[in-house]
DNA sequence: CGTTTATTTGAGACAACTCAAGTTGCGTGG
DNA sequence: CCACGCAACTTGAGTTGTCTCAAATAAACG
C-alpha cells in the first residue's frame, strides 16, 4: 500500500512512538509550534496527546466541521484548502512537520486538510488544549506567535497570487518549497515532495494547464527536474531571477 | 483643516477624551479588540494608553520600523500596506474603529499604516502591552482571537484576489465595505468612507483603470452612486448577484 | 490660480483562460 | 502477468479580458 513509496516507514513509526512522550522528534525542528515550547511544556502536552496516522489521500478533517481536535504535524505533507461559494477550491497552504493545524479557540474548522503523503500527527482534544493554556499561560505566547506566522504566510500568498505573470508565481512557489525543505548541512538539491499540479494551481490561483506549461518550460530550460521522488533544483540562481522578474 | 469634512469633529474629540478611561466608546463596538475585554481589563489598559491623533494622509508607522507602540483605532480609517520587492505596493487591508494595529510580540512592523481620514487611536507602548499580558493572562485570549481574525481576513483577501474577472472582485470588495459599516437600526445605504481607487486597485491586485471602469459600470447601472461623502448602495441585491458570478 | 493628485477614457497588445483531445502513470482485479 | 479504469499530466488552437501606454479631464490644496 502506501508503504511502497517509503520502505522505512514502519521503522519510522516505531521510532516516533518511542519518542512520543518526550517530543524529541519535534524538538529537532526550529520552526513550528513545538519548537517554541520548553521541555516541560512539551511533556505536559505529550501526556495528553495521541499519535494519529493518516494514509495518503485521506482526509484528516473537513471545513466547517466542529473542531474537536487540533493537531501538530510530525511527518508528512498535508494540503489545506477551503471551498469557495462557486464550488472552486482554494488551497490555502501546505502543512509541514511542526505546523499546528486548526485554531483551538474556534468551534469550527476554518479549512479542510488531507494528506498528500502518508502523515503522522500529534492529536489533542480541543478542550485539553484549552486547559493547557489555562494551566500554563506561557503557552499562550506560543499559540499567538504561531497564529501570527500563519498570518504572515497568508499575506505572502496574497502577494504571490497578486502577480500577473505565471513564471514568477510558479518560481516563487518553488523557491518557498525549496526553502522549507533546505537542510543547512545538505548538498542535495532534491526536495522530496510531490505536490500535484492541480494543488499548485489552486494555491496560486491559476489553471492546471498554465502551471503545467510553466513547469515544462522550467524543465526544458534545465532549471528544475521533476522525478517521481520530488523536484530537483538544478539552477537556483536562474529560478531566483525569474521570481524577481515580476 | 481636515475638520472641514466632518463638522462635529472637535466635539467628538472632546467626547472621546472624556470617555477615554472607561473605554466607553470602544465598548459600543462588538467587533474589535477592545470588544473582547472585560471592563476591568479595559480600565487596566486605559490607564497606560495615550490618545493619538493623526491627520488625513499622514503616516502612523512604516513597514520595517521597530515596533515601539501598538494601537487600537478609535475613529477614522487607515490604509495598511506592504512594499513588494519590485517596488509595487500591496494594500493588505483597511483598519476600522476597534481594530488592533501591529503585533506586540514582533520587534518590527510587518506593514505600514497611514490615515485615509483623520484618525484617533489608543496608543500603547509595546512593553506596557506585554506586561499587561503577563499581569492578566486572560488578555492572551483576546490577542490570539484578534490575530486569528486578521488571519481569516487575509484568507478572504486571497480568495478575492484569486478571482479572474474584475466585476466580482470589485463587487465583493464593495459588499465587504458595506458590511463593515452597516448599522443594524439604520435605513441609510450610504457608507461614509472614501477609499481612493488606487488603494482599491492595490488591494485587489488590479490596475486603477480596471477598477475605475468597473466602478463606472456599476454607477451607470445604478447599482451604486459615488459622492464626495462616500458610496451609496442603491441595489445591494444586484451587487450580490455580480459578486457570486465568479 | 497654479500645481499636484485623482479620476476618466481610448486603442491595442499580450498572456492566461477555455475547451477539447491526447498521453502517461499507477493501482485493481481478472 | 496483463487488461482495465481512473486520475494526473500534457499539448494544441482559439477566445477573452485585463494590462499597457498615452492622454485628457476633474478635483484638492495651498
Amino acid at each position: 500500500m502506501t508503504s511502497s513509496r517509503e520502505p522505512a516507514r514502519g521503522e519510522l513509526a516505531k521510532t516516533l512512538a518511542e519518542k512520543s512522550r518526550a517530543c524529541d522528534y519535534c524538538e529537532l525542528r526550529n520552526r513550528g509550534f513545538c519548537g517554541r515550547l520548553t521541555e516541560a511544556q512539551q511533556s505536559l502536552l505529550a501526556a495528553k496527546s495521541r499519535l494519529a496516522t493518516l494514509d495518503a489521500h485521506k482526509t484528516l478533517f473537513c471545513q466547517g466541521d466542529e473542531t474537536d481536535h487540533v493537531y501538530v504535524v510530525r511527518n508528512g505533507l498535508l494540503r489545506l484548502y477551503q471551498r469557495l461559494r462557486d464550488g472552486r477550491r482554494r488551497v490555502i497552504g501546505f502543512a509541514k512537520p511542526g505546523d499546528l493545524l486548526l485554531f483551538p479557540l474556534s468551534a469550527h474548522n476554518d479549512y479542510g486538510a488531507d494528506a498528500l503523503d502518508a502523515a503522522y500527527l500529534c492529536q489533542f482534544r480541543r478542550e485539553d488544549f484549552i486547559s493547557f493554556l489555562r494551566h500554563d499561560p506561557d503557552l499562550w505566547g506560543a499559540l499567538a506567535v504561531t497564529v501570527h506566522e500563519d498570518l504572515l504566510r497568508a499575506r505572502r500568498q496574497v502577494a504571490l497570487i497578486g502577480q500577473r505573470r505565471a513564471e514568477p508565481k510558479v518560481a516563487q512557489f518553488l523557491l518557498t518549497l525549496h526553502e522549507s525543505y533546505a537542510r543547512p548541512n545538505s548538498e542535495t538539491t532534491l526536495v522530496p515532495v510531490r505536490v500535484p499540479q492541480a494543488d499548485i494551481a489552486d494555491f496560486l490561483g491559476m489553471t492546471v494547464e498554465t502551471v503545467n506549461r510553466t513547469l515544462a518550460r522550467f524543465v526544458r530550460d534545465a532549471i528544475i527536474s521533476i522525478a517521481k521522488r520530488g523536484i530537483d533544483f538544478l539552477d537556483l540562481r536562474r529560478l531566483k531571477t525569474i521570481a524577481e522578474s515580476s
